[in-house]
DNA sequence: AAAATAAGTTAGTCTGGCCTAACTTTTTGC
DNA sequence: GCAAAAAGTTAGGCCAGACTAACTTATTTT
């Protein structure tokens, strides 16, 4: 596996422009297209301003932009989104693993960091911590080279009635939801099973080790499985 | 000596802001009065650029500030001075120390996390490290209550011939001779005795353990030492 | 004390990145 | 297929922080 290292080209981005090409990424998966509202709405700035930065990022290759279109990343710009991506996260994984901070702040923590530290020590912090592959959300650590986990997880959500899967990933970005599945111990690497559902959206019953308890679908959205084939799986 | 805590106050100063609080503290040394042109040269800008900044700190109260006389820190800026030079070397120190970054490489990146870093991050990183009172260049850290070591060292190139003493700390900034320096073992710690000086700011002779070296007085002059009462001590 | 030099300031410009208001294009719903 | 709604863009401002050029104040030299 050990590819061709690459080059380090651009390497001068501004931090906004850094969080452009990572809100880009986030929303269209790696490839898909961002609409700019949806970016104007993750960066919580007025879609007016969005317009100004995307033609910037389009000049300097980073975005494929076609007026009144929305925006994707080209191959270099999806280096650069991937490259803070992993910074992000191993600073998170970095600042929770070595320092002992609480997983409900790693993540605002590095999103000031991911703009200051260089490459060489986040090589370093995810050396000492010995290359980690998640972040303490669960979420995949792009590697130096580039590439990344993209596998598609279920959400605790979709899961029926009866089927058991193992907790892999949390949304990470508000700390109070966070505190909140740690006190229910909804973590990474739980394993959860779903006794009931209430209709019309209601609330979700599930066990999770020897306790049962109860949450509302919008925080089940929040929580991907790994679904295990003891019984059903998915549902559409 | 547990202090009263200090408030937070403003907490909100931009990158630029928190450089020219620490080149003014470091010019004034924490209370003198600070040149324009040395600020510029320090930060590497325009003098006029000076004028425009230093309004606004004056503005801010950090700055005392009389047109065509320079400025002074206020007590306020001199502590938001403190907190950002406390940020840059615990940084420092951690990274020399829990990460094993190269001592002549540590300046220039805390010079970009000392503006990112949260306190509550700072703080980690000292207790981890075992709060430090220097960091890997000798200067002292302030203190989380604003208060820091002032004692004036004498430099190298001051100590008279047949004077022994300890180097304490070693200027920070130029990493070709910050190797230099290790590559002579000439280090915080060591014990230095000077051997010979050669007239018309000559080269210096001194030993340090077992080797005997010789370097120039420009070189000498970035070595801070803590005389040893042996024989000698300082030189007009 | 006047002239020369050094130091500092103002004026005006630039860029990045944001804003609101007004306009245009695309999509949606009937 | 056309009108209303939604999405996106341009125009025009603003602020921070830098720049150069031109000017003013302080200091030094003679």
């Amino acid at each position: 596996m050990s590819a061709a290292r690459e080059v380090t080209e651009t390497e001068t981005l501004s931090g906004p422009a850094e969080d452009y090409l990572k809100a880009i990424y986030a929303i269209g998966k790696g490839t898909g297209p961002a609409a700019t509202n949806e970016i104007a709405q993750r960066l919580a700035i007025a879609p007016a301003s969005v317009s100004g930065m995307v033609r910037r990022l389009a000049d300097q290759g980073l975005l494929a932009y076609e007026r009144y279109h929305g925006v994707k990343l080209t191959e270099s710009g999806r280096r650069a989104a991937l490259r803070t991506l992993r910074r992000h996260r191993v600073i998170e994984a970095y600042l929770s693993q070595a320092l002992g901070y609480p997983w409900d702040r790693v993540h605002v923590e590095a999103e000031r960091l991911e703009h200051a530290a260089s490459d060489e020590l986040v090589d370093r912090m995810a050396a000492t911590i010995g290359e980690p592959e998640v972040d303490p959300h669960g979420a995949p650590i792009p590697t130096r080279e580039g590439s990344v986990d993209e596998t598609e997880y279920t959400s605790l959500a979709q899961l029926d009635v009866g089927a058991s899967g193992v907790v892999v990933r949390v949304s990470d970005e508000d700390p109070e939801m966070l505190r909140y599945l740690a006190e229910l111990s909804i973590l990474p690497g739980k394993k959860v099973t779903v006794k009931s559902r209430a209709p019309y959206d209601g609330p979700i019953t599930l066990s999770v080790g020897r306790q049962e308890l109860s949450i509302g679908p919008a925080l089940a959205a929040n929580v991907l499985i790994a679904p295990l084939a003891d019984r059903g799986g998915r549902r559409g």
